[in-house]
Parts: structure tokens; sequence; C-alpha cells
DNA sequence: TTGACATAGTTAGGTGGCTAACTATATGCT
DNA sequence: AGCATATAGTTAGCCACCTAACTATGTCAA
């Protein structure tokens, strides 16, 4: 699942910025615009992907589970497999799958091989759900996407995959000096 | 605060993609790869700026309750307006400050004229954990955003700017035909 | 002035994240 | 065969988010 912090509605405008910079000579103001502006972008759109569930009673990680459970030729898996595709502890894959085992959109049966597992299956029920949620799922990131030319759209990829190899700078101990 | 959800580590692929499309005719793959692409990028790196702030005991939102105080020419400010800039509900603002006050980062007073107000104060010892924090924050901006020229950043801010005004399709009744 | 409404903050209870510690079952080495 | 280690899943307890309902205080207009 994307899990996301910071649904910053009030970014620092320059001259606040300036001001920390007084404080913190690091400061370059223009990246740490960039890179709040991604992340605001990102953190809307993730809240608006989630509101836009919540009116199906599709809270947050429960729709992905059921889209990786879908993706598989048999409709299952295991929630360990589950936990590390959505990218969750298999603790929070463990509450994920109790609320859509009540809710009757998922099944599970113990692994006949090997008695430590679970076996996760989508049911007919959650496929229905996910029948009435995709549809306007994709139209609306249709509509979103017209915001951009094909030839834009592309671009974006480009300059984000180059952020993203960087994305490793906030670990432990980053090379800091270039 | 920046709040995402789905930590998409497994984006679904073209093949996929292509096995919902049979299913769900309006899928549009182009426009999901990069939709899901620009979320897990923004997910990826408020990520990574919450693991570096754990390595100082500020988890997450505490950190832009500190920065907003930080902002204020008094070093205060209510629950109420820093909800309100945070992007969060009181209840939750309320937690956060609860949090702050055991470890003597913030301090609070019952304001002299709305005796409803509470007074909400940045300590020494909360600016002190800025200045040991922001510094290292940054220097790893930076180096992240060094990844892009300045004329690929400001295209970057133009291409997220036109998503952003479309950020409503997913609200409740957006206009779906085009 | 008093009663209706609005606002500030908290509390209760739910979801979705996490780590750490636990149980049960496999696996694999000696 | 038996013991060490690894793996699957759960539980407990924490943080951060939410809404709804509550208390206390202000405000304003009849």
């Amino acid at each position: 699942m994307l899990t996301y912090m910071l649904q910053v509605k009030d970014i620092p405008n320059a001259e606040i910025l300036q001001k920390f910079a007084d404080r913190y000579p690091q400061t370059d103001i223009k990246s740490v615009m960039t890179f709040l502006n991604l992340l605001r972008v990102g953190s809307d759109l993730s809240h608006g992907l989630n509101s836009y569930l919540a009116g199906y009673d599709l809270l947050q990680g429960r729709w992905w589970v059921l889209l990786l459970l879908m993706r598989e030729d048999d409709l299952s898996s295991t929630p360990s497999l589950l936990a590390e595709k959505a990218g969750v502890s298999r603790a929070t894959m463990t509450g994920l799958l109790d609320g859509l085992l009540r809710e009757k959109l998922i099944s599970r049966v113990h692994g006949r091989r090997d008695r430590r597992q679970i076996l996760i299956r989508l049911t007919a029920k959650g496929q229905a759900k996910l029948d009435e949620v995709m549809p306007g799922y994709y139209q609306r990131v249709n509509l979103l996407m017209q915001a951009l030319t094909e030839t834009e759209a592309l671009n974006l990829m480009s300059l984000l995959e180059k952020i993203y190899q960087r994305r490793h700078v906030f670990e432990d101990d980053p090379i800091l000096n270039k």
C-alpha cells in the first residue's frame, strides 16, 4: 500500500524559508520548495483516492489487498506474501485481513502442505466489490492524467525516476559529500 | 503534516494492467502507471524522511508541529490554528501536543483573553531539537534534489502543478465526461 | 439579559501503520 | 534422531490519523 505522512496544507513560502535559512545556512530554498511540493501533490492525490474508496466502505489498504489477490491466477495468496507485496509488516497484514474477513471479501483456509501457512482467497463478494469500485477508479485516474499530454507524462516519469534513484539519502549513512 | 497511504512496493506492470484492462475497459494503462509512479515516489520519500526523523525521536507529525511553531515570531500558536495549518483534525492535534508536552518540547498556557484557548509555545528544548535535526534534513533534501538541474526542477514543478489542479477528480461528483 | 449559536479543546472508539515478543511448524545439520 | 535455526502468523502495545459527541466559553441578537 501507499503510506504517506504529512498532509501539508501550508507549505512554507519563500519568505518563511528565508527565515529558516538564516538559522540553518544549509538551506537551499528552491530544493526545499520542490521537495515539499512533490510530497504534497502525492499526499493530496493519495487522500483523494482514499476518500473515493471510503465511499465504497473500502478503507485504504484493504482495497490494495483485494487487487493483489485479483492479480493471481487462482485469486489466492498467503498473508506473508501479501504483506511483502503491499510493503507492510506481517502484523499489519493480519489486521487488514481480519477486516476483510469480517466483511467476507476474502476467505482463509489452512495450508495442507505447510501447516503454518494460511491461504487467503478473494471471494465472489470481494470480486464484486472490486467490480463496483474499479471502473470509477480508472475513469478518475484517466481524467486526472489528461492534465498532461503523452509527452509531458513521459517527461514526468523520467524526472521522477531521477529523484527516485536518490531515495536513500534519508537513510542512515548517505554519502553527503556529493 | 503530509499523510500518505499505500507504500506500494509492487506496482503492477503493463502485463498485469492488461489483465485488468480486459475486465475493466476504462483502463488506460499509461495513465495508471504514471499515477501510481507519482504516488510511489512521494510515498517512498515521505517514508525516508520519517525514518530520518525517527533517529531523533521525532515521530512524524510532531516535527511538523515544531516547525509551525518556529515560523511564528513569538514561537507560539493555538491547537486550532496548528491543526488547520497541519491539515489534521483538532482531535489529532490534541494527541500530538500531548506527546510533545510529555517530552517538554512545547509548553501550554491558558489564554487570558479567551479562556477557551490554550497557547502553545516552542520551548528552548524544542528549539534545540530542531537545531539538531534541521541541518541534516536540509543537507539531505539538497542532495536529493541535485538529481535535477534547475531547469528540470522548474519543469517538474510545472508538470506537478497541472496535475494538482485536477486533484478534485476523486471527490464526490467530478465531471467525468471530459 | 438571556437564549441560540459558534468556537476551543478533549474524549471515546475505530482504522491502519509499526516493533517486539510469542506460538507453532519446517528445515537442515551433525 | 535431535537440536538449532528459520519462517508463518498472531498478540500486545505504541503512534498518528479519523469522526462523533461532549464540555466550556464566547458572541450576538431579540
